[in-house]
DNA sequence: GTGCAAAAATGCAACGAGTGAAAAGAATAA
DNA sequence: TTATTCTTTTCACTCGTTGCATTTTTGCAC
């Protein structure tokens, strides 16, 4: 059996979740959404909503498994001749590709962003997924680089990296800055902080 | 009238429920303690909590704007001859004083500490609010060099170095690392770092 | 198909954090 | 003292989240 209907069925529920949670957040905001409105629309009980998402927080981070997933196996196929900055630099155009093309699972990405922005409980969910995994990033690149580089300077590669990338957005939204020139900004602040890291490695 | 008796009573009160939170958090843990106990402890109501603080995470963060107050004082005390890099490094060594030191309140660090580590809403609260002073210290370094750092930079040098120390910080806890060799650690990062930003200012 | 065990969904009750509003109490200025 | 202003309390309520017992659905062996 590939998949069982078992499985599909319950693909099929998370989605519902999702789409129903996403479609209210957009149309009334956030705090403005209870779960068992959204529970509702996906016709399951609010107590189902739990067997699928710890919180309601999480809801809106659903693909964030997927993303951290995506970075690691670019990170495993590295190849012998590439540096530390290579794999840095690689990192950081993956991910604002990824900003880019949207989120890669459809447009949730714009939402997310904004909620992300306005919702400080949101904003500290985010900052919290964003440490654990910068921690499994600088596992990984130690692995990478075994003998060159201890965890240590590892994390602090990845948190510089990651680190200076978020203050810079931050700051700049602040400023109202345009997306692209927000992207702009993002790419400066990772080619500095990646020169700045040479002595590592 | 140099402070009246209304204003003194209120200092009382916030440190009474201050007192009382961190007692009971360091006797029952963090989740164990309700919102009723402290104030029972405190001998007030528990509605009148909430007009202290905003939630059950902050009153462990009750000194949060003292510290950056003194981080900001100390900025903004700069001479005509420190660079970028000088301040960095000073705002370094102040950090790790602060800690080594203690508070400077009295020791609300360690707890603090253990708690921010295992409590994963205390810990997106604890970014949550790093995150508020690193966009604050931007703004002031930009401020300290108007026309050598534009904000974006500044962003992009506070992020990286606190970004940096944060991720050496959780790895070596990871790791199981004694204070003094995470202390050792957070120097190197620091340093590594900083002495990487030289291309800006 | 039928029956059965495992998995998933549901309903219900409960707890704790947080909020709004009105009433009572205390400090201050006059 | 009295009128005013600020603080605290009380009460009622919403919402997220959890535990538990029950029912429904599904996978599988026969």
């Amino acid at each position: 059996m590939v998949e069982g209907l078992r499985e599909r069925k319950k693909q099929r529920t998370r989605q519902a979740l999702i789409q129903a949670a996403l479609r209210l957040f957009e149309e009334k905001g956030y705090e403005e959404t209870t779960l068992a409105e959204i529970a509702a629309e996906a016709e399951v009980s609010t107590r189902t909503f739990f067997s699928y998402f710890a919180s309601k927080e999480d809801v809106l981070f659903f693909d964030s498994q997927q993303r951290l997933d995506r970075a690691m196996t670019r990170l495993a196929a590295k190849t012998p001749d590439q540096t530390v900055a290579d794999l840095l630099r690689q990192f950081l155009e993956d991910s604002i590709e990824q900003v880019i093309t949207g989120t890669g699972t459809y447009d949730a990405a714009a939402l997310r962003a904004r909620l992300v922005l306005t919702v400080p409980s949101l904003q500290a969910r985010a900052l919290h997924l964003l440490l654990d995994s910068q921690l499994t990033l600088a596992k990984a690149l130690h692995e990478a680089f075994p003998d060159r580089l201890s965890l240590q300077d590892a994390g602090t590669a990845v948190g510089a990296l990651i680190g200076a990338i978020m203050v810079t957005v931050m700051t700049s939204v602040d400023e109202g800055k345009p997306i692209d020139e927000i992207i702009a900004a993002v790419r400066r602040a990772g080619d500095v902080t990646i020169a700045g890291l040479g002595s590592l490695g």
